[in-house]
DNA sequence: TATAATTGTGTCGCAATTACACAATTTTGC
DNA sequence: GCAAAATTGTGTAATTGCGACACAATTATA
């Protein structure tokens, strides 16, 4: 027997998708073509089917838009005001994920009329979509500087000045550059590759890899990643 | 026209309500006479009413109970598991709750079957509550580190002894008393009250009140409280 | 009234972070 | 092709912050 409670309601989930082109963060954007709001900028979204899950339904998302599965993908908070959806009432899980720009799928991408945009050239949002943005760079500030996780946003050989760089774009501040190299290879988390980086405009660097096994490590035990970091406010 | 969508389910929220007696963490829990799992143990929860955001109805939920309101509520993630209430596909928005165990209304916690019991001895809960618990401590201990909400469990006047074993209760640790001192002082966010505790059993520290001024910024603020204490895991 | 426990304040040493220098390599501009 | 500018890699000194510990003052205990 049901219960005799009777307000129910659509469940959306919302994904803010988050790139790194190796100057600045970017948002993978959808250029609705479909109504409600049809020609606006939104996120890219969903609604929860019977039988699936949040987290399966995120991930079902995600994988829709970028043909892409096993991304980082992270609750972080629900919207649920008022309103918020004029067409009807609806709740909204939101999802932040971090995607290596270079392993999209084109294709998929633009069948969903989707682009990358960068954080600072952010168009307005349908919705509440700027204010799930916000709230998702803030818990990305905060869980990044606990833990590795800035990795899931490069290609799987980096050099130490790129993971600077990415640092530097997520907390939007300059860095040391060899105080964040003696840093990041004091965490034992890089293995040098002896390649280097063979990429078209900067001829430098040594390439790097993860030490997946330290990497599973630090995610999950209780650590402190890079506490300087650390903006609170979250 | 509402969507085509027609998978609508039933939103519930949990909270779980923290408290501190001196000694350690207490959570206030409902002994259900209710149907289903009358008899067992659970979380305060309740249903999301039509025309109520998440927020309100958290409030709500917490105000029937306590009799409390202002008290510190945030949100901290949304369950979803397929079967996590075998009556109904139902989400439920956690959040959990700071509050003063003194300040408590005996007689709506009374009339709601509620007690506080200790962490330590919390028995089994119905449902996915005890993964509730699980995940509300993780988040309050990386909160507190980052923020100063610890006030929030204790009196409005306090003695730094009585806070910090109320951050040894949190981390589950033991903390230096004189470095402890040092480091709250140095905040700046307590104001000496010259009288000292005259309660009953321990009749010794001066007493200290939040500098309102100070302990509103440094919420808001960018920000980082006892660093050394973050367990990370979250 | 003596003893034990709790509170308040201070100092020292170590570790971590910050600030800054220099050499080697690569790109850029002519 | 060569000099100048920029980038990378590594080192070192000064400062800061935290952890460990000592001691005096006050209050409870017996």
């Amino acid at each position: 027997m049901p219960y005799s409670h009777t307000h129910r309601v659509l469940v959306a989930l919302d994904c803010i998708i988050f790139g790194f082109d190796g100057e600045g963060l970017n948002l993978l954007l959808i250029k609705r073509n479909f109504e409600p709001e049809s020609g606006k900028w939104s996120l890219m979204g969903g609604f929860l089917n019977d039988g699936e899950s949040l987290e399966e339904a995120a991930h079902r998302i995600l994988y829709d838009l970028t043909g892409l599965d096993n991304n980082y993908l992270e609750q972080f908070q629900t919207f649920g005001a008022i309103g918020r959806d004029p067409v009807e009432r609806t709740i909204s899980v939101a999802y932040y994920s971090l995607v290596n720009i270079e392993d999209q799928d084109v294709n998929a991408i633009r069948s969903h009329n989707a682009s990358w945009i960068s954080l600072t050239k952010k168009p307005r949002l349908i919705f509440d979509h700027d204010l799930m943005v916000q709230e998702a760079l803030k818990r990305l500030r905060t869980k990044a500087a606990l833990n590795p996780i800035g990795f899931e946003l490069l290609p799987e050989k980096f050099t130490i000045p790129q993971l600077q760089k990415l640092y530097e774009a997520i907390y939007d501040t300059r860095l040391d550059r060899r105080n964040f190299s003696r840093k990041i290879l004091s965490t034992r988390l890089l293995v040098g590759t002896g390649e280097k980086d063979m990429s078209s405009q900067t001829k430098k660097g040594q390439l790097y890899t993860l030490d997946a096994h330290e990497y599973a490590r630090q995610q999950k035990g209780n650590y402190s990643f890079m506490p300087e970091l650390i903006m609170a406010d979250f």
